[in-house]
DNA sequence: GTGGTACGGATCGTATATTATCCCTCGAAG
DNA sequence: CTTCGAGGGATAATATACGATCCGTACCAC
């Protein structure tokens, strides 16, 4: 209703940009949790926008699987079940390792110093352990590892997988807080791997090994095999 | 790609969605060639809407990666060098390696038997050469060997590569046909792996590196190494 | 001739309005 | 007590309208 008559100020980005941003943000914090009904015009609303750019930022959103929308009915943030965790986790698994071994090659000493110092702050945080930040400094020591693979479109693949598991679970560790000793470690084996030039194969195997493990502990705690 | 052709009747689909269907089998059949622009009101009047369901649908696309998207400009069929097309292959293999694994221990008999006779199919084409339809039985397949990949991310993490590469490229084997002969034979010895119970690692290997080396003829045709 | 500026058409961006669909509630029949 | 159906509210789906922005072109100053 009360709409400034356009100040001089150019939008710098589109509403409709805004909106995805916005939404894609607050779905990663959990501050929209999945499961949650996201109403177009509410949303609008709390945007001060009106909903057709809204649906816009829904559509790339759905595109990217963080929601679903089923037509006449509306859009929530995607649910997700045990099988759909893992699912995405086995193809992380793939992606990561590929992604990994084809970076390995161009990684710089500075490279392998920071993922160095980023598992060493892991160890550190074993004592007083904070799962959050546990899974935020795993993921950026990943990063570090993977960043260097000279194909964008694999490292695009990892990118949206991360977010996608993110979205679907605040931290593997929180549910399995065991698993983290075991990880750090696969950590410093990974590197000694790269840092050791050992064949792409063998640092492949190690990298989506090592996230497979991460799947299975999980699986192995919420599902203990019969 | 498994969508049946729009039929008329109306009100099944929403116009969002005949929008999105339409382009993006108009951009895989090249009908939209890459670069194209996609103006909005043409195209909402040629399928009798207005433009809103026709930006969604955009939208979606551009998630996809199938047209990209500037402000205040438009929309236009992503462009592509050479270099997307590598990347876009090199990140199949891996997907489709991994995937053709996973199915191997879940194909019957009757799978083998249809995708031995796809192979028969190619082989037989391989006289009278049509660089077009040898692609389109060659994705069926390879489709056949994965379908049965009981990761249903996956799946459809390769099938996106795979539309996506339909667009970049209409067939490879047009620019290799002598790629053509190596291809199906390696298509047998996938075969022979799968059926005679392979290890998955291998059954992976091959798979992987039956895609790369359509890559490595590509790329050495298109840019010999002396 | 060169550069800049003003105009105009094309197209995008968004708001608003209208229609269609779903889902829930409530009442009546069985 | 259960089942079915009608009505109404909520919300999505789409059309239309209008303003904003870009881009090509022509005109003017120098």
């Amino acid at each position: 209703m009360a709409s400034e008559p356009m100040t001089g100020t150019v939008a710098e980005r589109s509403k409709s940009q805004r909106a995805y941003l916005s939404l894609k943000e607050r779905i990663a914090s959990h501050e929209l949790a999945p499961g949650y009904r996201l109403v177009l015009a509410s949303i609008a609303q709390e945007l001060d926008m009106s909903a057709v750019p809204v649906r816009e930022a829904i559509r790339r959103l759905e595109a990217e699987g963080l929601v679903t929308f089923e037509r006449n009915i509306g859009a929530r943030v995607s649910m997700i079940d045990d099988s759909d965790y893992r699912h995405s986790m086995e193809s992380l698994a793939v992606l990561e390792g590929a992604a990994t071994a084809l970076a390995a090659r161009n990684l710089t000493d500075r490279d392998l110093r920071r993922a160095r110092e980023l598992n060493g702050l892991l160890v550190e945080s074993l004592d007083a352990f904070d799962p959050h930040l546990f899974t935020a400094v795993n993921q950026q020591f990943h990063a570090a590892l993977f960043a260097a693979c000279p194909n964008p479109r694999l490292l695009a693949l990892v990118e949206a997988e991360w977010v996608r598991l993110g979205h679907l679970r605040h931290s593997t560790f929180s549910f399995v807080p065991g698993r983290a000793r075991e990880s750090v470690g696969e950590h410093e084996a990974l590197l000694d791997l790269v840092e050791g030039g050992a064949p792409l194969a063998d640092i492949e195997r190690a990298a989506r090994g090592h996230r497979s493990a991460t799947l299975a502990a999980y699986l192995d705690h919420e599902h203990p095999e019969r």
